[in-house]
RNA sequence: GGUUCGUUAGUCUAGUGGCCUAUGACGUCUGCCUGUCACGCAGAAGAUCACGGGUUCGACUCCCGUACGAACCGCCA
């Protein structure tokens, strides 16, 4: 049998008989004559139903949510409703049945709903039959269509890896799956299909891809789910260039299939350390422009005692300007901002606010020469307020960079239908771990290090940069990728950088370095992360918007109580014992 | 682990110590209505104010705790 799409009904259809199935979306009873809205995947078409028709009883017993199979004839309608595709038609019925009934539904399923996320969520199912939802998932159906083929012409394989893994040591929490055959052993959820895609490089796909599940046992965030999908893939014999390129012609088409979007290639590459200099963010949103500035000089022979203390303890002074800000950020919302940036563990926020007068935190105790050159330094013009912060280089750039996003959606500026696409390139290899006391990968262990930067590893880890890439859209990190380590002794020397034990080297990873040793082609690839895109697409900043069956900030899922406890009969297969918190 | 905010009929919401025997909208139910499409009109039912404790003569309202939800920080190679 083949469906018959409601919005395939048009004009052409007139006089045809159809039988059509769906939901009862409205029932409009005139007392005499009797609407349907009839819903299906594909939209709504108007059913009437008159008084003599033999199914009228039936149809006035019809509720909301009803799952009916109506027969009727095509016809024109005399009031067409322009709001609807197939307001130019109607059916009128033959005969009608009901299918199924339904409860009252806990809220109505309409384009705009009042009710709150966890009722919707509760009820996903029902959610899933409004429009929004159901157009994201779709769209992410579409975009992982155009994927599939763009790879499959660009001659990658698909090739399917585990699901249940050997646990890593570095890197984010795993889940863990407790073994029953093999009893007190664990299997680990991965994180990425990593090792076994860059086996695969060595088992000589040369170009394979995967729309990969991946799971990470942190907290979670408004763009970050505990199981999330990326699409992984990996290429022997390339460059940064050259997946940097495949990628970007890649992100291109998806953005012209799904959304006729033109995307201008090639991309703008932006080096990791100009990213954190100007925008504070190793994934700057480039929809907007205030860069940060340095304004350190400024404040050479300043009379602030607190500022000159922090500059001769090698501390910066670096600004942001929110042009034409003066209006809205009064001093209530300029309060809300020194909490912003506290919160960011900035010691304090001053400001400058250049209205009729020049007036602000520091202005009392600035010199003329001081704010002539602050003045022209910021190109502070008249209704223009600065921010400015104090302190050490990293914590500055990062508190001025999430300000900087603050201010762009305090004052309107991000134009909300544009995509800014950039590469970040050049990341450093390691970045220093106050909690481990010791240097961790950047990026991830395989990650090679620039050819000039290899006899850095051991030796100067804060100038090692690696062969790493992210693709950044909008501000969110969209993907993200490297150029591996295809070489047995360097790959020994970054676990070494890491300090891993021979012992964990040989535990952990002793399969992989074994591998490298037989002809392993140089290789590199890219993951892209598949929720986060599909949000972007489809203009929304929640990313449960775009995922079926989502959980909850606390990686619950309000739908089937999950997770739950098990049968004690469960655990003891397992040898598993549950200790209770004091 | 931390910070902040929230939880009132099926849903969303009003509520600032006695005026609450809790407001409104949508939905539901009953009756009327033959061209509606947010159908209309008339009426009705529906809430142990998340849970537990405290303060008070008196708590939906104030305080503490718990649960759940949300955003953020830490975390996320």
């Amino acid at each position: 049998m083949k469906k018959i799409w409601n919005v395939s009904l048009n004009k052409e259809s007139v006089l045809k008989e159809v039988t059509l199935y769906g939901w009862v979306a409205k029932k409009r009873n005139l007392g005499g004559l009797i609407f349907i809205d009839l819903r299906d995947r594909s939209g709504i078409v108007q059913i009437v139903i008159r008084p003599e028709d033999t199914c009228y009883e039936l149809a006035e017993s019809l509720k909301n949510e009803y799952v009916i199979q109506v027969t009727g004839k095509v016809v024109e309608r005399e009031n067409k409703n322009k709001e609807l595709v197939t307001g130019e038609i109607e059916i009128l019925v033959v005969s009608l049945q009901i299918l199924n009934t339904s409860l009252e539904i806990p809220f109505q399923i309409t384009d705009e709903t009042s009710a709150l996320e966890d009722t919707r969520l509760k009820y996903r199912y029902l959610d899933i039959r409004r429009t929004p939802i159901k157009e994201k998932l779709i769209l992410r159906h579409k975009i992982m269509q155009a994927i599939r083929s763009f790879l499959s012409e660009h001659d990658f394989i698909e090739v399917e890896t585990p699901i249940l893994c050997k646990s890593t040591p570095e890197g984010a929490r795993d889940y863990l799956v407790p073994s029953r055959v093999n009893k007190g052993n664990f299997y680990a959820l991965p994180q990425s299909p990593q090792l076994f895609k860059q086996l695969l490089m060595v088992g000589g796909m040369e170009r394979y891809f995967k729309i990969a599940k991946c799971f990470r046992d942190e907290d979670l965030r408004a763009d970050r789910q505990p199981e999330f999908t990326q699409v992984d893939m990996e290429m022997s014999f390339v460059c940064e260039e050259d997946v940097m390129d495949i990628t970007e012609k890649l992100i291109a088409d998806v953005f012209k299939k799904v959304r006729n979007i033109d995307i201008e290639l090639p991309l703008l590459k932006m080096k990791y350390d100009d990213a954190i200099k100007y925008y504070g963010s190793d994934k700057p949103d480039l929809r907007f422009e205030m860069k940060i500035m340095d304004v350190t000089d400024v404040f050479k022979k300043t009379s602030l005692a607190f500022i000159r203390d922090g500059l001769e303890s090698g501390q910066v002074v670096n600004a942001i300007v929110a042009k034409n800000g003066a209006s809205y950020y009064s001093r209530k919302e300029i309060d809300k901002c020194t909490l912003f940036v506290k919160n960011l563990k900035a010691s304090g926020l001053m400001y400058l606010k250049n209205e009729e007068e020049l007036t602000g935190s520091i202005v009392k105790n600035l010199s003329a020469e001081e704010k002539e050159n602050l003045c022209q330094s910021l190109a502070l013009e008249k209704g223009d307020v600065a921010f400015l912060v104090l302190g050490e280089y990293k914590l500055v750039k990062n508190v001025l960079g999430a300000l900087r996003l603050k201010v762009a959606k305090d004052l309107e500026m991000i134009p909300s239908h544009e995509y800014k696409l950039l590469w970040v390139t050049d990341f450093p290899t390691f970045e220093y771990s106050e909690e481990e006391g010791r240097f961790v990968a950047c990026h991830h262990p395989f990650t090679s290090p620039k050819d000039e930067d290899v006899d850095k590893l051991l030796k100067d880890k804060e100038h090692c940069y690696s062969k790493a890439y992210d693709i950044v859209i909008n501000g969110y990190e969209a993907g993200g990728g490297s150029i591996r380590i295809h070489n047995e002794g360097i790959q020994k020397k970054m676990f070494e950088a890491l300090e891993l034990t021979p012992e964990d080297i040989q535990n952990k990873f002793g399969f992989f370095v074994e591998a490298l040793k037989y002809g392993t082609p140089p290789h590199g690839g890219l993951a892209i992360g598949l929720d986060r895109l599909t949000m972007l697409l489809s203009e929304t900043d929640n990313i449960r918007d775009v995922i079926a069956f989502p959980k909850t900030a606390s990686a619950s899922d309000l739908m089937s109580d999950c997770p739950n406890t098990v049968s004690k009969k469960q655990l003891e297969e397992l040898g598993i014992e549950i200790v209770k918190k004091a």
